[in-house]
DNA sequence: TGAACATATGAACAATTATTCATATGTTAT
DNA sequence: ATAACATATGAATAATTGTTCATATGTTCA
């Protein structure tokens, strides 16, 4: 134990915090806005829904790679998709992105 | 090359995106969230400031691991530290922090 | 100066994850 | 039904990363 007050402090501290469960959730959702090639996806998606081949060609990787991510996404809730015809359209899912990538980009802009 | 209208696509929406660079700062940026352990000591120093003793025993973890993490945290100007005598206290830099865990949560509960 | 304590750092290990290749599934048109 | 195409998935590989132990650095006080 460190300083005087340190036992009040970690207990005061505890008291505040959101449950385990919930931070670790969160640390799942926000691992997804972690490597870069699904942020590309995402960000090509704010424009407009997409098929897996434009997508593929617009991030520059394997039709694979791009069909492995987008599950990912879908997983998380963040894209969803409409089949058309050979196509699979996918487009974002929630309004949250936009904010999240906003205040990303503020950040690393100071 | 896939439907009839691919290439245009493919060329418009490369055109409205952030350059490569920056979305891979972005995605180094989140990568810091997605992380449980991260996620956890930045929701403590939502409170107060806090020395790293503190920080692990409320986290649970070695004082090794946090202070590892608090080095992550700095690197990306998510925390400061400030030295008081035999203690490091750490605070949180930045008030985009809140705002992208409040987005978060907000996703995560729907 | 040296002992005691808080924090930081390096090396090693285990675990997770992104990518690719090969192939399966699903869809359309002949 | 079969060929042609778009997408999804499984397995393998390479790379990244979180944690821990051991130890170094920094600080205070006797």
């Amino acid at each position: 134990m460190a300083h005087e007050d340190h036992k009040d402090i970690v207990k005061e501290i505890k008291g505040t915090m959101p449950d385990a469960d919930t931070l670790f959730e969160l640390a799942d959702f926000f691992k997804v806005f972690g490597d870069s090639t699904r942020i590309r996806i995402m960000c090509a998606l704010f424009e407009k829904e997409l098929s897996v081949c434009c997508i593929a060609d617009i991030v520059g990787m394997e039709q694979s790679t791009v069909s492995h991510q987008l599950r990912v996404l879908r997983q998380e809730n963040l894209v969803k998709v409409r089949r058309e015809g050979k196509q699979s359209y996918y487009s974002l899912e929630d309004e949250h992105i936009q904010k999240i990538f906003e205040m990303g980009l503020e950040h690393i802009m100071e």
